[in-house]
DNA sequence: AAAGAAAAGATCCTATAGGAAATATAGACG
DNA sequence: CGTCTATATTTCCTATAGGATCTTTTCTTT
């Protein structure tokens, strides 16, 4: 920890390249469904449209396609990567299972220590939740109340893999996130999984508060297959 | 593997792109320990040295950023990766025995079907192991011998991987795979670890072949534990 | 009319050039 | 003698240009 990765926030103004910017503006385009799957991303024109030479372009397309949102064919170009099929959204499901059953195995000894922390973040999320099902009421549902709902519930998760203290399982989460992101863009519809996941999430709380090491694995575990079952009740309203 | 519809046997010769090739020659360097750690990766320099242009170079980077072996600070360029530290390398046996032990669970209901490639696999290896243990006892070991010992370590790894089914974890561990032999590297000595790992890679084979679905993870965990055991009675003698 | 071939257009890919920042070096001052 | 400053060099970073490849369109032929 001393040497740790603590310095997330203060990243030098500005003194990041050319290359994150390109990096990050082309993610929201890619995560907000701008594009439609299979669409070309060309570079000579993303190059225009930002404003900036192909070279920065080309760097931030490598390290997208280590996302899996766009796919590279050599001396063809890079496209819009497919939406994930049914085989796809079992193995992301599996695999998130795998890592976050891991990390919470990891973090459960040292749970007085990050307590707080997930506390905060439930409430968050569940006042963002709350936000998200009085706007469905109403009929319209801001994006930006989408974007801030999507944000909490991954911060809390991200407090237990953070708590793990292994940066290549957060490493490999973060990888998977930006899947994750788009998995759950496809399968908003339904306010059942907001206030669901809210008392899962409170089940986790309380796991982690028991003192029982064995609690949150089960209660985590118990999350994702419930996210994953939803999931598969809206997938067939394509 | 299912979904390929591209499996001509020369499809794509040289049709790779320069980056593809200028990645691997870079990957060679580093993982042959040419370089020590913190030596700056200058783009112009490698431009020079390999006869290409920086552009390519700046791709390979990115990617190779992405693998952990080396690191990038904004307008100040790439280094070699610093070596594991014991903190580091603790975590990436963690992250190991994770994905490991969960791709095992995922293969072990279809062990039938790979299990004549896991037998083969194990020979292969027992083979290669031989020929270390050989040349061992005659002096020095080629680097030829040491890198087939490793290819068939890892080959053996690899089929039950595969096995798993899940592109996910299969990719985190190809993630993993360049510190992996990094690692290894670094605790080669000692012919005990080749020995035993053998001894270990029979009992997976056979725990797999039995039928019983729990044996394999046992087994698979064992194995990487005493890897880990091995590896640290030997990183003291740095 | 359909299929195949050839040419035009667009795109990717690599190379070269110049500006901006950081590191190393040399000199001046306390 | 040590420290600080200013200069020079190296290096990164971005932009522009030209050759190679793929895609599309058009035209010819059966």
């Amino acid at each position: 920890m001393a040497a740790g990765l603590s310095d997330r926030s203060v990243p030098d103004i500005d003194r990041r390249g050319l290359r994150d910017r390109v990096y990050d503006r082309i993610l929201d385009i890619l995560l907000s469904s701008e594009m439609e799957p299979g669409a070309r991303l060309s570079i000579d024109t993303l190059a225009k449209q930002l404003k900036v030479s192909p070279t920065p372009i080309r760097e931030a397309m490598v390290q997208l396609e280590r996302t899996g949102l766009v796919t590279r064919e050599a001396l063809k170009g890079y496209r819009v990567a497919p939406p994930l099929g049914p085989e796809q959204l079992d193995e992301l499901f599996e695999a998130r299972i795998m890592l976050e059953v891991e990390a919470a195995r990891l973090a459960a000894p040292r749970a007085a220590s990050f307590l707080p922390a997930l506390q905060q973040a439930h409430e968050h999320h569940h006042l963002m939740g709350e936000r998200v099902t009085d706007a469905m009421r109403g009929g319209e549902v801001p994006i930006r109340t989408i974007h801030d709902y999507f944000d909490a519930d991954n911060a809390f998760h991200l407090v237990i893999l953070d708590a793990a203290g292994n940066r290549y399982v957060q490493d490999m989460y973060a990888n998977l996130g930006a899947l994750t992101h788009r998995m759950r863009q496809a399968v908003i519809r339904g306010t059942s999984d907001v206030s669901e996941a809210a008392v899962e999430h409170a089940a986790i709380l309380e796991a982690f508060a028991s003192g029982d090491p064995s609690s949150p694995v089960a209660a985590l575990r118990a999350h994702i297959e419930g996210v994953r079952a939803r999931s598969l009740d809206d997938s067939p309203g394509t």
